[in-house]
DNA sequence: TTCGCTTAGTTATACGTATTACTAAAGCAA
DNA sequence: TTGCTTTAGTAATACGTATAACTAAGCGAA
């Protein structure tokens, strides 16, 4: 609008002051060597058929013109994009964050950059994101699926692009390249229904979403109940999120007759949800009702809110090791494998 | 398979039946076309030249084979990512998924998407995220630097590469592509100041962090403070993070003389970091000592947490607006903007 | 002298796509 | 018949890089 030049980025337009991204042929032009040389030397750390002088004259013009390698190009040529993608619900989520620091941290030395697909846990975006995957924009994958199951994930392995699911239980081999990492879920939930058994509660319900990890809780959970002679009491809302953990916990307090006395939150943000339901009508924390969660996200530990400790960071750091590892030479072969990481239960004042 | 035409072209032919990812070409001789025949059918919605008869073959083909374009490829020839990246200090600050999700709200139907890059607010990290985003693996740009200024960030403009700013104030117009988006911060946090003085606080410490937007935030509690004839009282810490935020509320409880009666975190997670510090002292908040924060992230609202809103989600959607708009032809020669939101004081029960 | 070896590179090609420029064949009018 | 238009495509090229295959010059040895 104002007295601006209009100035032509690139493209054969070839006017002197437009500073265009340089590529080899720019540099090889300067310095009066072919782009071969160019790539050579600015590739290998040794180059027996390029002499330091030229080596340094190759290096100093690149450095001069500010050359930085063309990333597009080089993962067409390479076959190789050097992108990890992170595909999950709901960066939102406190739980994934930390994950996709452990990612990060076992990427980025490896050279690999971490791309973040949301889904929101819905089947027609899990469906989108594997499309995606296909085009080639990730050598890897870290993924949670709420709805997609090994059939339709296999397209992935089969077009050499490997997958590491964020799982809530063991799996057993397979021969595709899909491996997982998991803490027993089950087991877990199972551990802290325990616990409030053995803190004398006899009524405690469950909130849970309608898919994903909650599953397997719900079953660790029903399993104690039951062997202790309880009975199951499972309110379903539809998310993992605080609305849906707060109307859940709304849905239990308008019950006519005897209330639970716990509340079991199949995740913390459910938990969080139904914490917060709990005392905006008028209950106390603890006192008139227990609540548990499941995740242990950061924010728990402020708001003192018992819960199972998944460790989200070493995950994420596990899950990318393992890619790395598949994109090694001939990594691709191997059966995948399932592997386990420990929870703990983290006892803090809200039981 | 029905015919064994199926050959392995990638990989120097080691596995014997890996489907490889069908190209145009796969497609062209299948369907007894040329390549470029394919490209024009599967991109132009209308085809002179090619007769809806051999337009259907070749869609039918391509969707037998499972055809998917290679986005390295197109990023090549078309010189454009549809990547925006997103460059913060961290995600797993509660703030920035919140700014993701708005940025992706945004990006997603324009058909870009987004990748994120932590700095860790480490001025070393800020440079090497400059020097990624020239390998032309983003077409534009949204980012919270601490240390990077305009000179140094220019050049991302003069490639074309549009950056949008994530600020704590009002910036002039620049000739540049930078834009930028922010709360007036220091309103906000005189605001803020003046709501605690009001309540008849007269010892109001801040916690502010090294660098960021932290130091418009203390201009503003600062000129409030010396307006009202009160001295301004600086903590100041690394990070944002609670335990920094911990660290300084600590500091401050350590003094001898008179304590403060408020305490002001330069940011939500200091804030919570100095609540955990007061409660583990046996401070009540209110009652003993208040607290403050700044960003009104989602967990501020489960620990009663007094405020400031920052509109985090319309941020990240205004920026990726911004840069869509950039992005379209002749988008990149007008002048740097800088668009505000409004803030908003949220009182609740920590003052 | 010829042969072989080393040095210092160069040339050529491929990755998969989008696009521009071109063309062969058919149809039709004059 | 020629000339022109339409139809239905094809061939060629470029994007920037990595790498395999090649070469020209110089030198020493047999």
């Amino acid at each position: 609008m104002t007295t601006s030049t209009t100035r032509t980025k690139r493209g054969k337009g070839r006017d002197k002051a437009a500073p265009a991204r340089p590529t080899q042929k720019d540099i090889a032009l300067a310095a009066g060597v072919s782009q071969a040389a160019v790539s050579l030397v600015l590739n290998k750390t040794e180059t027996p058929s390029v002499p330091s002088a030229t080596r340094t004259r190759i290096i100093e013009v690149a450095e001069g013109l500010g050359y930085r390698p063309n990333h597009p190009a080089r993962m067409l040529r390479s076959a190789r994009t050097m992108t990890f993608a992170c595909v999950i619900p709901d960066i939102t989520n406190p739980f994934y964050p930390g994950l996709v620091r452990g990612l990060q941290a076992v990427a980025a030395p490896a050279g690999y950059d971490v791309l973040i697909f949301d889904t929101d846990g819905r089947p027609e975006r899990e469906a989108r994101a594997i499309d995606w995957l296909l085009q080639g924009r990730a050598d890897g994958v870290v993924a949670t699926f709420f709805h997609l199951r090994v059939p339709q994930l296999a397209v992935l392995a089969r077009k050499g692009i490997p997958l590491v699911r964020l799982e809530s239980r063991h799996k057993p081999d397979g021969p595709l390249a899909i491996d997982s990492v998991y803490i027993d879920n089950a087991e877990a939930a199972a551990e802290m229904t325990r616990l409030l058994i053995a803190r004398g509660h006899r009524r405690i319900a469950m909130i849970q979403a309608e898919f994903g990890p909650s599953q397997r809780r719900a079953q660790g959970y029903s399993a104690v109940m039951r062997e202790a002679g309880l009975s199951p009491d499972f309110v379903t809302d539809s998310a993992y999120s605080e609305e849906s953990g707060a109307r859940a916990m709304n849905r239990l307090l308008e019950r006519r007759g005897e209330r639970p006395t716990a509340v079991f939150g199949a995740s913390d943000v459910l938990a969080l949800g139904a914490m917060e339901a709990a005392r905006n009508a008028g209950l106390s924390i603890p006192g008139d009702i227990a609540i548990a969660g499941f995740d242990d996200i950061p924010v728990a530990k402020l708001l003192g809110l018992t819960t199972v400790r998944q460790p989200e960071f070493d995950l994420g750091a596990l899950a990318a090791e393992t890619l790395v590892r598949r994109l090694q030479p001939g990594g691709l072969g191997s059966p995948g494998k399932s592997r386990e990481l420990k929870f703990e239960i983290m006892k803090r004042s809200s039981v």
